[in-house]
DNA sequence: CCTCATTCTTGAAACGATTCATTATTACGA
DNA sequence: TCGTAATAATGAATCGTTTCAAGAATGAGG
């Protein structure tokens, strides 16, 4: 059956379409008595409001579209619980979609979006596709990068500073003595990786004699990363480097289940390994992995601010925020 | 600016609406020449159709809501994706809500996707709120339950048989010779605890000797899971329990995390360690975990299949999956 | 009982697409 | 050239709200 709509309210109630919507959205407006006989009557009828209608009237939506690289990692899953709780304050829903790095998908939801009328899009973009978001605030939807800098401050974003991340991680595996430094990078296409990377290059170019080696996986997951690590318990012991800097929690540990399966190789005395992201489960691996976090919920609430700030004052231009990262010490570089 | 109309679009084009309305939705029946020129317009205005009066139009939208208890919680961002997966193919959105186990949350999703007219909703239920899904599928709105069976048949279900696993998890710690179990429960109002609990009941009932105890988690996370593992180290040792089955993998992780930071107890030579979900993350734990596997792609999957089967032949009644956890031995419990 | 001010209520218009009965155009054979 | 059939294009009606100018009802004061 068809659900009850205004129209069969007011009939029921014997009053005027209008004034059924006043009871609605305005019930200061009502008299009492009326008020009362249309509110009995949305609750006989099981009125419940199409809010698809109210939205094309009002022009746009109470949604915010999110699209995440991947959400089964811990990262991004805790970043969307972060922008929904804040979304949710301000009385918004946050549509989820998960490109999994994969860039025609990330275009299918932009599409997507931009057909529902979302009222903006925080986005983790797969490769920067200006072009295409560039259009979208052309039309009118907002737009947010989310961990990920906007080369030309073309966009709002937050992001956090993962070449200062990538600097602190491998400084510290030559602080505490490593020298030949070997980078998991996942595919080069990711500005995380190179960025990480160009970090991890600026401390080891400080220390004379250490080296950098890199590892290419062709995933950021820890299936990804256990094939790594496969590949260098198959190594001479003398070819070994001593100090790893993973890309992302994930590939750590995936190289670390490898590493300890195998009983070849000990962490931290034989490879000391560093990971990024610092999720949850970090802390109870194998060996408790040292770690680079990034504030996950305050990014995620960062980037809802910053697109409330944009439909609040259109005129404002973009803004971008930087967070720094931090080192979190554990027992993979031998606390 | 506001977008361009389909108005626009004609006017631009000099065609009437319905000519363009054809040229996006029935392009064969529009003359090549006309259609190459509305086209030319489309692309030259911007135009990005408003789903939003399509679907008014249509009386029904192209989204499925998905309320989840956790999206921090692996097991449901992994569900999430095989369900966002699954629609994607059938050309669905799925939003997603997380009730974060709150049940006004739960419900202010609820009300929001009734107005927001979703195709239907599948939802993993903080407790069994049967009258107001019972109002939604009344009015039209399609429900699948999620990781819950349906008390009594009412609506479409996907569950897997908790009391089975926890039964599997039980006597897999009876088998290798533990006798002082104890189950690491969530709040009781979970039924995925009871369930389990249940289950491990049965198989401590089968083994004369063996007893159970209950330990009280505040909640089903990492930290609640810490939270018993710091009050099980101070306990006496002879009044250990020397077998251990956690409601879910956070909470093992958890118990695990304190057991082996303090190192006054070996897993599994002291204390043998079960979870439940068998998450990613529980093969690189710290002592790789044992766990019950739930097949968490296939429950999405099923659970958008069975929402489909509902929107196609609506007469139909409600039909329920129950699926067999699997136990998968890994260190904890001494491989 | 009338007037005027105040408070409520009304109902048509609008949002942007789709549908479909109607009308216009084209093509072709006689 | 005309008639007919096939093919294209038209535009009003519709979906369910919200808005708002206009009208109706009520109440107070004289």
């Amino acid at each position: 059956m068809r659900p009850a709509s205004i129209k069969d309210v007011a009939n029921h109630a014997g009053v005027a379409v209008g004034t059924v919507s006043n009871v609605l959205n305005y019930p200061e407006r009502v008299a009492s008595k009326t008020l009362d006989r249309v509110q009995a009557s949305i609750a006989e009828l099981g009125f419940v409001r199409n809010d698809v209608a109210r939205q094309l009237r009002a022009g746009h939506s109470r949604t915010i579209g999110l699209i995440v690289l991947d959400i089964g990692n811990p990262f991004f899953s805790s970043l969307a619980r972060a922008a929904e709780d804040t979304a949710a304050e301000g009385g918004n829903a946050v549509v989820l979609g998960n490109s999994g790095h994969d860039a025609q998908r990330e275009l299918h939801y932009i599409d997507l979006f931009e057909e529902q009328r979302v009222q903006g899009v925080l986005i983790s973009p797969v490769a920067e596709n200006s072009k295409r978001l560039a259009a979208l605030t052309a039309r009118g939807t907002k737009v947010v990068l989310v961990d990920s800098p906007s080369s030309e401050d073309e966009f709002s974003s937050v992001s956090v500073d993962d070449v200062s991340g990538g600097y602190m991680a491998t400084k510290h595996l030559l602080d505490i003595g490593r020298r030949r430094i070997a980078f998991v990078a996942g595919p080069q296409q990711f500005h995380q990786v190179t960025d990480r990377l160009s970090g991890a290059m600026r401390a080891v170019a400080e220390v004379p004699g250490a080296t950098l080696e890199v590892l290419q996986a062709a995933d950021l997951t820890v299936l990804a990363g256990r094939g790594v690590g496969d590949s260098l318990v198959e190594r001479e012991r003398s070819l070994l480097p001593d100090g790893l800097f993973c890309a992302n929690d994930l590939l750590a540990l995936g190289v670390m289940q490898s590493l300890t399966m195998l009983h070849t190789l000990r962490i931290p005395q034989d490879v000391a390994l560093v990971g990024y992201d610092d999720i949850d489960f970090a802390a109870s691996a194998v060996v408790p992995l040292t770690s680079v976090r990034q504030p996950t919920t305050l990014i995620g609430r960062t980037a809802i601010e910053l697109l409330t700030e944009q439909l609040e004052s259109p005129d404002a231009g973009p803004r971008s925020v930087v967070f720094k990262p931090e080192l979190v010490v554990r027992a993979s570089t031998g606390s």
